[in-house]
Formats: C-alpha cells, sequence, structure tokens
DNA sequence: ATTAATTATCGAAACGTTTCGATAGATCGA
DNA sequence: TCGATCTATCGAAACGTTTCGATAATTAAT
C-alpha cells in the first residue's frame, strides 16, 4: 500500500510522533534526529495523507472561495484572474482553494456544502454577494475575507483597490499634461468605488488648486456600461462647458465616451484626452488605445489569500480594509 | 462542540453503523428506524465532517481539476466555463472540484499538490497540457478525464466537441440558403479540431453532391486568430475564383475575414455570407452580427464530471471519447 | 419442531495523522 | 552525591467516520 508515517518512523529508527514532530517543524528535536528522518521521508518519498492530518488536527487546510456565478463568467476575467492569484498564493502555504459559486440571491438550498460539512479553515468572498449569505456565514464564525467589495454593516475584512489613488494618478496626470478642465463622467454614484474615483478626482483639483466645476461632472447615468459613458458624454458635450480632458470612472464608459467624441468628430487626444480605470483587456484594442488605471487582480486574491492564512496561524481576526495598489498606464488616449 | 454521529446515534436509540448505513443509504435497514434515524439527523442539524469520512472510507471526494494558467485566464472565459459547469454538476455528486493551474511546460516542482497529497480520487485535465504531465499523473492510476484535448498517445477517455457536425451543420446551412460555392478558410491545419471542422465542410459538400474545390480551401496562415482570417480572406479574393460564401473555421478568423470584407466594400450577407465556429462572447457584436457554431461549455464540462464521477463508482475505467453536442445560431452574417 | 437461511443491527477495528502526558536521560545547583 | 529541572523522545488516545465480521431476530424449509 502507500506509504504512511509509520514506515517513516520505522525507516528512521524514531518514533511515529517523532516524526510529526519533524514534519510540523516543531522545536525539541535534535539535529541530528531530524536530518534522519527526513532523509527517510526522502528515501521513502512519503508525503502526509492531507485528509488524515486535517482529522487528527482539526484544521483542513481548505479555504473556501464563493462568488457569484455572474461574476465569475463574466467575458472580462476580473475574478478569475483575483481567483487566479488566490490559488497560487494559497498553494505556497500549503491551503486549498475551493471555489463555489453562488446565485445572486440568496437561497437556503445555494449554502456552500463546505460549510455545512466543516470542510473549510476560512472564506473568501469576492464580489458583491447576498447579504443573506454573509449573514449566514457570520454564523459559523470563520475567518473571512472580502475582496472587491465591504458589506453594509459589521465588522469586517476587506482587500479592496485603491480607488481614490487611482483617480488621483488618472487626474494627476492629465494635470501634468497641462490640462485644467478636466471633466470626469461618473454613471451610477451608489456604487462605493464610483464614489471613492469622484472623490479621488476631487482630491487631484484640489491638491492642483484647481476649482471643482460641478458643470464637468456627469453622474446622472443609472449604470457604468459604455451606453452610459456614451449619453453622459453626449449630455457633457451638450453643455457648452469648455473642458480638454475626460476622466472616466471605468474603461467600458471610456469607451462609450470614445465613441461619441468620434461621431461628433472631436479627436481624442489631441482636443480632448480621455482616462479610464480598470485597464481592462479591450483597454488596448480602443482606437486610441486608452490610457488607463491598471490594477493588478492577481496581487488581490494573493493578499486576501496572505490576510487569511495569517489569520488562521495567528488565530485571530484582524479587521479593516487593505488597499491594493494600482498604477496608471499611459498609452494614446492622452 | 460538533454534532457528531454518536449523538445522532444516541438520540434515534440506535449504534453508530446503523447511522452511518442510513447515511450512505445502504440496504438492510428497516423503513422505521431509517426514519428515525433521518428524523434525528435532521433535528440535529447533522452533516458528516467530510475530512473523517474519507479518511475511513479512503475515497475523499474530491476531484482534481488542471488547466494551464493560460488557458484559465484568456479573456474569452471558454475554460471558465466549462469549469463553471463541472463545479455545478460536481456539487450535485457530492465531490469537491480542486482546480489547479500549472504551466505551460512540464516541470516536477509543478505536480499538483493534491496528487502528491492523495488528496483527489480522479483528475479531469482540460485543454492541451504537457505531456510530462500526463505521463506523471497515469503514474497514479487515477480515473482520468480529459477535456478538449485529445493527448497524442495511450488510452484515454475526452470529452470533445463534436467540430464534425458543427462543420456541417455550418455548411449545410449555407447550402440551404442556396450556396453553391462555399469556401472554407481554416489556418493552422495541424490542430485537431481544425482538421476535423475541414472534414466536416468537406462532408456536408459530398453530401449535398457539390465538389470539393481546393482553390476554395485556404489552410496556409499558421495561426487561427483575427489576423490569419483576414489575411486566408484577402488570399481568397485575391484568387479570383468565385464564390458566394465562407465557412470560417472559428469565430475570431471570421472576425478577421468580415474585416478584409470590409475593406474591400463586399457585403456581407449579400455578396458573401460568413459563418463561423464557437460563438464566443464577440460574436454577437460583429457587424453584422456573426451565424456560428455554438458550443455549450457547461454542458462539456458537466459531461466531464458526470464520467469521471461514474468511473469512481463502478471502479473502473472507461475509454473512448463522448462528443458534445453542438448547435447552429444563425445571425446577421447569412 | 428443528435446522437452515436470511435479515437487521451492532461492536470494534481501521483509516493516518496530531497531540498530550509520561519517561528516561542529561544537566544543573548546592 | 542527590534531588530538581530541563530536554528529547515516546506511547497511546483522539479525531469522526466506514466497514467487516458477529450476533440476535426473523423467516423459510424440511
Amino acid at each position: 500500500m502507500n506509504v504512511t508515517i509509520k514506515d517513516v518512523a520505522k525507516k528512521a529508527g524514531v518514533s511515529v510522533s517523532t516524526v510529526s514532530l519533524v514534519i510540523n517543524k516543531k522545536p525539541a528535536i535534535t539535529e541530528e534526529t531530524r536530518q534522519r528522518v527526513l532523509q527517510a521521508i526522502e528515501e521513502l518519498n512519503y508525503y502526509p495523507r492531507r485528509i488524515a492530518q486535517g482529522l487528527a488536527s482539526k484544521r483542513n487546510g481548505n479555504i473556501g472561495f464563493i462568488l457569484t456565478d455572474y461574476h465569475f463568467s463574466r467575458a472580462e476575467p476580473f475574478y478569475t484572474k483575483i481567483f487566479l492569484g488566490s490559488e497560487f498564493e494559497a498553494r505556497h502555504h500549503n491551503y486549498y482553494l475551493l471555489l463555489t459559486t453562488i446565485q445572486n440571491k440568496f437561497a437556503q438550498s445555494d449554502i456552500p456544502r463546505f460549510l455545512l460539512e466543516k470542510n473549510v479553515d476560512g472564506v473568501i468572498l469576492a464580489g458583491k454577494v447576498p447579504t443573506g449569505l454573509i449573514e449566514h456565514i457570520s454564523g459559523y464564525g470563520l475567518p473571512t475575507v472580502f475582496v472587491d467589495y465591504t458589506p453594509p454593516k459589521g465588522k469586517y475584512f476587506a482587500v479592496l483597490m485603491d480607488n481614490i489613488d487611482g483617480a488621483k494618478q488618472a487626474v494627476g496626470h492629465l494635470i501634468e499634461k497641462g490640462h485644467r478642465k478636466i471633466a470626469f463622467i461618473g454613471g451610477d454614484i451608489s456604487h462605493p468605488s464610483i464614489q471613492s474615483r469622484l472623490e479621488g478626482y476631487r482630491q487631484a483639483l484640489m491638491e492642483a488648486n484647481l476649482v471643482f466645476n460641478e458643470q464637468l461632472v456627469i453622474t446622472s447615468s443609472p449604470n457604468t456600461t459604455d451606453i452610459d459613458g456614451y449619453q453622459s458624454t453626449c449630455a457633457l458635450i451638450q453643455n457648452g462647458e469648455p473642458l480638454t480632458a475626460i476622466f472616466a470612472a471605468n474603461d467600458a464608459m471610456a469607451f462609450g465616451c470614445n465613441r461619441c467624441l468620434k461621431e461628433k468628430n472631436i479627436r481624442v487626444p489631441d482636443q480632448i484626452a480621455l482616462v479610464g480605470f480598470d485597464d481592462v483587456e479591450l483597454a488596448i484594442e480602443m482606437e486610441p488605445r486608452l490610457t488607463t488605471i491598471k490594477v493588478n487582480k492577481e496581487d488581490i486574491g494573493a493578499i486576501a489569500v496572505k490576510s487569511l492564512v495569517e489569520m488562521l496561524d495567528t488565530n485571530r481576526k484582524i479587521n479593516g480594509k487593505i488597499l491594493a495598489p494600482v498604477e496608471l498606464i499611459v498609452r494614446e488616449s492622452t
């Protein structure tokens, strides 16, 4: 059969418990016996059976990763990449990721099985998840990390992208290029990250001693899609307020914005410069290629896992948030 | 502490083993005791600890899902959706999916940990994976299912899409529309699925008693991207051979094809009709919207899991392949 | 009515680890 | 030199199930 810890013990001429102590890097082991055990492990090509470790130690080495199926299967692989970063990081901490998708609205039958079967040590929740689920999960008392979403109430730990700083970088870049009349098109302002981006816009202007002109801020569109960007831009141009640059709250809106400008024969970046936010895959396909703020998705995933593992190792929960750094990518649209 | 099988046994007034028999739906249990046990389970809100089951039964209820990180994080969520379908199906068979990504070339250090730690009962390999890994995995004797890829040698079980049938449907559709001179642009013909699509093209013509005209078949392009489609189409038009329809071996090539035709002021579908293959997300954005062959990715993933679970349950391996059905989606380009 | 066959239930071992308390040996202090 | 303290190692219980062989109860066969 398979080689077990007993075989290792026999080969190294020590007890099973000693082998266990070596495997788990516990102190109080002579260097000499440690080496003997390690060598036996090597020679027998022994790997501890994860499942047995789990039963004995009451930690199963799994992390649950929950997101809505909508988020997971979107064309833009945003959460996929976050997951990828998480998986990679988890692997290096010797944890497994158990991914499960859920519906957008909470149903009792939708409760991830790994929770019921006590099969995870902690949970990562990515993107917006139904509050019903959040409440349910908190009942297990498991360490939990939110990613790219902050629950409406309660204590939590979240990994977010630095929206304010990103917006400041975007607008700062435009200011550096000499722009003074910079518009913001925002769409659905109820969304926390859009709010932050507007806040960053405001701060950047302030720091450069530029006035915040309400005529240049369009947040009337109901969503944050391509269409909203198109409409917001049309409205902005209609306004007649002079401007030389536009900061769109995300790339999708930037695309719509660009489309509108093209229709009105306004040249980008010559007449109006344009910056987006997110650096989606299509940003590089835009005509002209879009200057935008890049978020390293893999990093976000990795940070989430790292934080969770720390909670698991130290056995205490952390509250607050971590802001993942963002980066300005300058392309042709500015 | 947590409620265990013992608590259930006590509450139901039976032995632990009886509870286990009920849980695992073994025969030889009176309906009456079965009900008593079930009720106790319900009242105590008991769920077996997965990890304990695993240790005792020597099956851990996990399925390894391996794909290259490249495949996973592509913009087109092809494998993501396959995974999604797999995850869903696995959930319903009470299995967990352990996803791991690997590099494109095989390295010893890259061996998924769930293999070393004997943490999976079977493996799904999606997309092209390095042969070194395939050989390594076969050493474990685990039931294995390939998805959208057939290894170059050895026995295997694979879930593939029905390329031949899809091509036949595509070309058949064109023929039905009255087209007689139908071109095929294929790109990298060394790729098995492109070969099959060419074969389907050939069969469709044959069945309609149309001649196979080599002048109308372009397979000189080195890849199967947008660019290749563009170049192949230009070459085709240059040829001068009259034609009224083009079947592109995939959607990406169809996009390039469309771009070329647009440049040459050839109207789609009036002058030349165009069909693609894959139904990628962008197909609906093409101008005109692309008629194409749709593959249900979630189905493929589900079929893979279903087959694997069957192997696990019956404890014997299956060889051969399953072809997942494909479907013609008629849009504006024909 | 007795034995044989069948069925429902049970007890205990097994799965492969971790962990806790025990032990023997070494070191120390006075 | 003797007890006290410390250190390296060990033995055995524990984790929560499944499963196998045993047993008691029931049914069937003669």
